[in-house]
DNA sequence: ATTAGCACTCGCAACTAGAGAGTGCTAAGT
DNA sequence: ACTTAGCACTCTCTAGTTGCGAGTGCTAAT
């Protein structure tokens, strides 16, 4: 006697949620009936409300409120009824617009995405940066910029680029320093880490060094360099569109402001989401209590990864409440993902 | 007939700030006589400070309601009453090894002294980079990333890093963009924007050019990212403890929170400030209605310059309520601006 | 299977009352 | 002239009460 699915049941379901997610509130029997012109009366969808409860997909608050969709109910939501809703032919344009403006200043990239994916979603958005899966030396630069002190400029393939200070006891002249850059650069094309180690162990067991000991100093710094980044290996969150999540009505207590302001910030939660969506395609959502840790029960992520695959990769996407207009944001992180994809092309090349 | 000032009252007032700081509630006259040991009667106290709202310094919300500061009770605490509070010697000791343990990396020095800045004040930071006055040539470097992509660091005086790629017709061998690197770096040393062009224009009027045309394209987008640079001279701020500042509890309800969330994102209030500090020198302190902005009525700020004098400059600082903890807060921000600038003489040297 | 009708539940807003906190004033004391 | 005790007065905050509206859930009829 356990409660069945209908073609109506799956109508009723679908305009339940559709209406809480764009009024927030429980949502009514009579109501449904009224605004969406239904054939039967309100006592039937009744039935039919307390039917999808029985299967799962909804829930009351107390007996006499709406219904309100549950997690799985979003699930189902997700997979099963919901249209699709590509951005429009504008915003399509309008975003392409933005990125080519910024193309050549990489670093602008993350905060466009950002900037557009909240606004577009009306939640809070997080990109990581592109990594590649191995960090490779590009290009080291070694600048004066006092007398004992030394400006190093490390770029890995991956467009990362670091930024060092060094003190050393003698002084040295920048036709010297390029030298030893010059030097670095031939010995360490291309390579991993692993790969400058292996040579610098080998050089320092050979009689005849190849290079001098103040490029050793340097290819330390280096390779400490080059594994912090690894360790952090799509460590570090942007985030955005605080303001916009603070306008939800879901935010309108403080302590649900202290915790979202507290995941954006620390970023412990959402981690392991991000390493999990680097290794998939398309576009992810998980919802609420899908989630394993406690403290994102209540809230909803869509992610996508972007970049070249086997080359280089970040993570884009939303975080909002579970009440969440899925159909738009799953579409403007699916959009936003491809432009940074086609952009990340163009410049590092399809490389694979 | 008009109130006076006398060393009693004085007190009282010096009392009812502090009180009103730590606890934040309205302060009694009664509470003052018991916990603070007067050797006064309430009644006596209670005439004290209505002499005080007399003249100016405090208020009541209404009429059985404890005394709370003015904008001008605070200014008169914080010109005329407060004990200084330097943080303890285990606090220095710290602070200071945070900072030389990341003193190569530069970048991270404002988001430590951010961070810092915000647990020690309890309330929200902002730190802007250090920036030149003026914006001088240092480096640049040329990197192929690919066949017709171009990668090019620029370094200026004051530490500023700015990549940026192109994409080129022809295709570059990493030789020649070293060369061509190498006679931008001669020609440029160390000038101004302005010389820069005025080189270029010179070089273009005349028969035979030093550099090629694909220099002359480089040098076109150097000038144009030194603009950039001066344009935005200081107004990229760094803000922390947004977490810090919410915990305060004149943040309660959500509008407070909303606002202060668009006050820190935007910045738009406080680079007026932050333009006049770095031209001043010590510890800024602005309350409340002091501000010239509406929207930063109920905040304080407390504000210093840090860097090299007459070089390179930037400002760092907190803001939170206008019930702040003053001493404390001024010490901080005057202490840890102390430490950049310390820092920032062993990078740049103590050039003038 | 659907529907009308109606009792029942729950939350929410408005109102009331009483307690507590703290002042302001007056008149007396030093 | 300053200080103080005493007390009335004001205002807020909390708890309790009530009534209303929204919406369900059930029953019995179609």
């Amino acid at each position: 006697m356990t409660a069945e699915m209908s073609e109506r049941r799956r109508l009723i379901l679908k305009l339940v949620i559709q209406e809480h997610i764009e009024n927030s509130n429980p949502v009514a029997s009579d109501l449904l009936v009224r605004k969406y012109g239904l054939k039967v009366s309100s006592a039937t969808v009744r039935n039919d409300l307390s039917a999808l409860e029985e299967l799962g997909y909804l829930t009351h608050l107390h007996t006499s409120a709406g219904r309100v969709p549950t997690d799985s109910g979003y699930r189902y939501y997700v997979e099963n009824l919901m249209d699709r809703m590509p951005l429009t032919i504008t915003e399509q344009r309008t975003i392409r617009h933005q990125f080519y403006q910024v193309r050549s200043e990489f670093d602008q990239w993350i905060h466009l995405a950002g900037a557009i994916l909240a606004r577009t979603a009306q939640n809070a958005s997080v990109v990581t940066l592109p990594r590649s899966y191995v960090a490779r030396f590009k290009h080291i630069e070694l600048i004066a910029i006092q007398d004992t002190t030394i400006l190093i400029v490390l770029v890995l393939n991956d467009g990362n680029v670091r930024q060092q200070s060094i003190n050393v006891d003698a002084t040295f002249v920048q036709e010297e320093l390029s030298r030893s850059a010059d030097r670095i650069n031939d010995v360490c094309a291309d390579a991993t880490v692993y790969k400058i180690e292996t040579f610098l162990h080998q050089d320092r067991t050979q009689r005849n060094s190849q290079i001098s000991d103040f490029e050793h100093m340097v290819l330390e710094l280096v390779i400490r360099s080059m594994r912090h980044i690894e360790e952090q290996f799509n460590q570090d969150i942007y985030s955005d569109g605080l303001m916009e999540i603070l306008n939800q009505p879901e935010f309108a207590q403080v302590d649900r402001v202290r915790q979202v302001v507290a995941l954006l910030q620390d970023g412990r939660e959402l981690k392991p989401l991000i390493s999990r969506v680097l290794l998939s395609n398309g576009v992810q959502v998980v919802i609420g209590g899908e989630h394993a840790q406690d403290e994102m029960r209540e809230y909803s992520v869509v992610l996508s990864r972007y970049g070249i695959s086997g080359a280089v990769a970040g993570v884009l996407g939303v975080i909002g409440p579970t009440r969440m207009a899925y159909p738009r944001t799953i579409s403007a992180v699916g959009y936003i993902s491809a432009v940074m994809s086609d952009l990340m092309g163009d410049i590092y090349g399809d490389q694979k």
